[in-house]
RNA sequence: GCCGGGGUGGCGGAAUUGGUAGACGCAAGGGACUUAAAAUCCCUCGGAGGAUUUCCUCUGUGCGGGUUCGAGUCCCGCCCCCGGCACCA
């Protein structure tokens, strides 16, 4: 009777010898290739799901695969420990933060030993303790000094749920990103990072990350939104006040009839004083300020607007234009004013048909491209009309010489744009890093000294929900003594965004114990940067932006050479089941831990990479894991058969002819085998199709398996055969496959030995199969020895009876051969 | 509206450089073993039609054109789906 495939125990005996003899744990060693794969680190939640499981899975495949080809390999584990959450876990269950974001990890990481990852446990980083969020106000002091943290008074968008401000990046839809809330707007006093000093570079790094998917870099480029033009200033009539402007289109100043101000505009007041209706006008002013914080777009009906009163001098046609402050213009963007160019805006032309403001066509399509019949309005570049000295240029040749001309009469300037906003990190709430920071009455804003750090969170909180940081309410906190002037001081009671902790979390790992920096330079030198980064793609704007940001001032403060940290990216698709996203309200939740008792580790991570290709979505299938388990019950069912093989040794070589049919197929088949499963792990990082061709070589070593038996050379080729599935099953299913090397007589570690190699002499049949076509049709084929003469196989082809059949009438006209493969017949 | 990705059996998906479309797996159907069930093993499996013993023909990768000896793959024009951004001047 054979050995039943108990996983159950397989699992552990693994799992508990990986871990007594530490076989993941690296030290750098210049004398070894490095490889760097890193998983974007968990929020300790409480419990893993099905998503962890399939984005930890795809890197420790990958993890095992480099240490099997010789690299030394990092790959570490850490938690995102800082959050909402813990504090709201705290706030209902009376919790603390601490304790509960402690025992959730200490619970996680049971469940991430019970999956059989190769972590180096001994890197662990956990951004929640004082050794960690040290570095981050170590990190945010460097940037103090470099006016890279800075304070400043704004309208913020403000959570009234999560009771704390939220970056730009982390609103969507006008609604908070975690918990949906509708988000307010407030106008308060914050720390922002200087992102946008890093706008240029952060655009053009893209050209380096040619490994990054293009839907990511697109969202980026959108979020940083780069646009070239013009800024230029409009003297507003008998006045000194000018009002600035930007323009993507400067050759369309010709046509610029009036300006529009936002209402938010600073001079919007200003320009109305003293006219008709001032009083109506002023209280338009203020209901549209309104209007503009709800984030809706203005339809064209709802597009509104009022004349100032005033009007301005465009500087190329010295003509008076009308001033109007219109709902339709952001303050956000550009300089909150714009000119008006109805002819080629449709924004504009929408405006100025409703208020009747003249429309002048100063751009016509160049060539013999038609106008667009619709309503006059052409919004494209073209060729210049009724434009004084540029009339006949093209847009692209006047755009220059506009900017020239502005520059040369100090109107203005070309300019570039960015959308991108500088990142707001003040958190009113308990769970995140103090920001060091402390106010003084005489000296201002004072940085905390460096040997004062870390300011570590204060355990004399309440956590009530109340509006307000917690922190304030921490009088032991607040109260604090000036480092300038030792006079009565009050610290920071703000927290930072989580998101910077998970900024540099990666330079950590290299030596997480690190006492007098964030990370040892050196260390950091040796393993980054990351070799492959894996994760959602729901992070691509938020957390792969900041982290990039972090990276280059790393490197501006001299800690690290790199300019980008993930030069290969790999966006894991999401994990589904029944059409949408697992989620405890649609009832869909695939518990991880369940899968793993009922058909184990190994099981759950070969199907979970099986179904589809990593960035892929991934349908949970409850029958499909069955059919993993069947394969891997198959496998060693097989073994438990044949381990007789291992036990005795072979006679004497035997000469090549002898090889059989199948011995010499089942080579073959070994060495495509393992030149594919190479190829889709190392290369295209395709791992369900690796999986199927292993599969797909078990299934015919299984076939051929009596007849090999049968005799010396087909035992030997057999032995050999199981050997190999063994190494390129390994990476997938660790602990069965580490068990049935062991019972193969292996004393070593099957995850110590070297991946198989292939030859290519053995890759290439000997004989291939032509496919004879006629006009390109499939109809016949038959085996010939590889690399036949051309002549031959066009005439083996030709004489064919099902190619007579189409060819004899009116012979080939033209035969073509592919070698090797296929040939086709003209008629 | 703009940007990016995609559309292949009942399902998840293969097809890597333009060269046998549907690998591998799931589901389904049939059979073997069994008192029975489970498990396991074997066979069939895009559609239509015809021969029916192994077979033959047509058709087929969102739609319509094109390039080519040959197109899921390349080009042009559409349709639809997913993701991102969106009064960005």
């Amino acid at each position: 009777m054979n050995k039943k495939y108990d996983f159950q125990t397989i699992e552990k005996k693994w799992q508990d010898k990986w871990q007594k003899e530490e076989i993941f744990k690296v030290t750098e060693d210049p004398n070894q290739p490095k490889y760097y794969t890193l998983e974007m680190y968990p929020y300790p939640s409480g419990r893993i799901h099905m998503g962890h499981v399939r984005n930890f899975s795809i890197l420790d495949v990958i993890s095992r695969y480099k240490t099997m080809n010789g690299y030394n390999v990092l790959h570490p584990i850490g938690w995102d420990a800082f959050g909402m959450p813990a504090e709201n876990a705290a706030i209902k269950e009376g919790i603390h933060p601490k304790k509960w974001t402690l025992d959730n990890i200490s619970h996680m990481k049971s469940q991430l030993k019970r999956l059989g990852f190769s972590y180096d446990w001994s890197r662990e980083v956990n951004t929640c303790l004082p050794e960690y969020y040290k570095w981050n106000q170590w990190i945010f002091l460097k940037m103090f000094e470099r006016g890279l943290a800075f304070r400043k008074k704004s309208t913020v968008n403000w959570c009234p749920e999560c009771q704390t401000v939220l970056a730009n990046e982390q609103v969507i839809n006008e609604k908070c990103w975690r918990c949906d809330t509708e988000v307010e707007q407030k106008h308060m006093e914050q720390w922002f990072l200087k992102i946008t000093d890093y706008a240029e570079e952060l655009l053009s790094g893209h050209k380096k990350l040619h490994k990054w998917p293009q839907n990511v870099i697109a969202m980026q480029k959108n979020w940083i939104g780069k646009s070239r033009g013009a800024q230029l200033n409009f003297k507003v009539s008998d006045s000194d006040i000018s009002i600035e402007t930007f323009t993507t289109r400067i050759d369309t100043i010709y046509g610029a009839t009036f300006l529009v101000l936002s209402p938010e505009h600073p001079l919007c007041h200003k320009l109305i004083e003293g006219s008709e209706d001032e009083e109506f006008k002023r209280q338009w002013i203020q209901d549209n300020v309104r209007q503009q914080h709800t984030g809706e777009v203005i339809s064209e009906e709802e597009k509104e607007g009022i004349f100032t009163g005033k009007t301005a001098v465009n500087p190329f046609t010295h003509e008076n234009i009308p001033i109007w402050i219109a709902n339709y213009v952001l303050m956000e963007y550009g300089t909150g004013a714009i000119m008006a160019v109805p002819a080629h805006d449709e924004r504009d032309f929408q405006f100025a048909q409703k208020y009747s403001l003249p429309i002048r066509e100063v751009i016509v399509p160049e060539g013999n491209k038609e106008k667009e019949e619709s309503d006059g309005l052409f919004t494209e570049y073209g060729k210049l009309i009724n434009s004084g000295p540029y009339t006949g240029m093209t847009s692209e040749e006047a755009i220059p010489e506009m900017i020239k001309f502005l520059q040369d009469k100090k109107l203005g300037k070309g300019t570039v744009l960015f959308r991108l906003r500088d990142w707001g990190i003040s958190r009113q709430r308990y769970w995140g890093t103090p920001i060091p920071i402390i106010y003084c009455k005489k000296c201002g804003i004072v940085k905390v000294p460096y040997k004062d750090l870390p300011i570590a969170l204060p355990s004399d909180v309440e956590f009530k929900g109340e509006e307000g940081s917690p922190l304030e309410k921490s009088k032991s906190f607040v109260q604090t003594k000036c480092p300038l002037c030792h006079g009565e001081a009050r610290r920071e009671t703000d927290t930072m965004d989580t998101f910077f902790d998970s900024s540099w979390y990666y330079f950590r790992y290299c030596s997480p114990d690190e006492k007098n920096f964030p990370f040892d330079p050196d260390k950091a030198d040796y393993w980054l940067p990351v070799d492959l980064y894996v994760g959602g793609v729901e992070h691509a704007i938020l957390h792969l932006i900041y982290a990039r940001f972090f990276c280059k001032i790393l490197r501006d403060l001299g800690l690290t050479d790199i300019d980008e940290p993930f030069p290969h990216y790999l966006g894991q698709g999401m994990v589904t089941k029944d059409g949408s996203a697992m989620s405890k309200s649609k009832g869909n939740v695939v518990d991880p831990d369940e899968m793993i008792g009922k058909y184990g580790a190994d099981t759950v991570r070969l199907f979970i990479l099986f179904a589809a290709p990593p960035e892929k979505e991934f349908a949970w299938d409850d029958q499909g894991i069955e059919g993993c388990f069947r394969f891997l019950n198959r496998v060693w069912i097989f073994f438990q058969e044949n381990l007789d093989l291992f036990g005795k040794t072979e006679e004497a070589d035997h000469s090549e002819d002898e090889l059989s049919g199948e011995i010499k197929d089942i080579q073959i088949k070994m060495h495509q085998t393992i030149k594919k499963v190479t190829q889709d792990i190392g290369e295209r990082y395709h791992l369900n199709t690796a999986i199927s061709s292993i599969m797909e070589f078990f299934n015919q070593i299984k076939k051929a398996s009596s007849v090999l038996r049968s005799n010396s050379p087909g035992r030997k080729i057999l032995k050999q055969c199981m050997t190999v599935l063994l190494k390129l099953i390994s990476p997938f299913a660790p602990h069965v496959s580490e068990e049935l090397w062991e019972l193969t007589g292996h004393t070593s570690l099957l995850f110590h030995s070297l991946w198989p190699e292939y030859e290519d002499s053995f890759v290439k049949e000997e004989t291939v199969t032509v496919v004879v076509q006629v006009n390109g049709k499939l109809r016949d084929k038959f085996e010939a020895e590889r690399n036949t003469p051309q002549e031959e196989i066009k005439s083996r082809a030709l004489s064919l009876d099902r190619i007579q059949k189409y060819v004899k009438d009116k012979g080939p006209k033209k035969v073509i051969y592919i070698k090797n493969k296929l040939v086709n017949i003209v008629v």
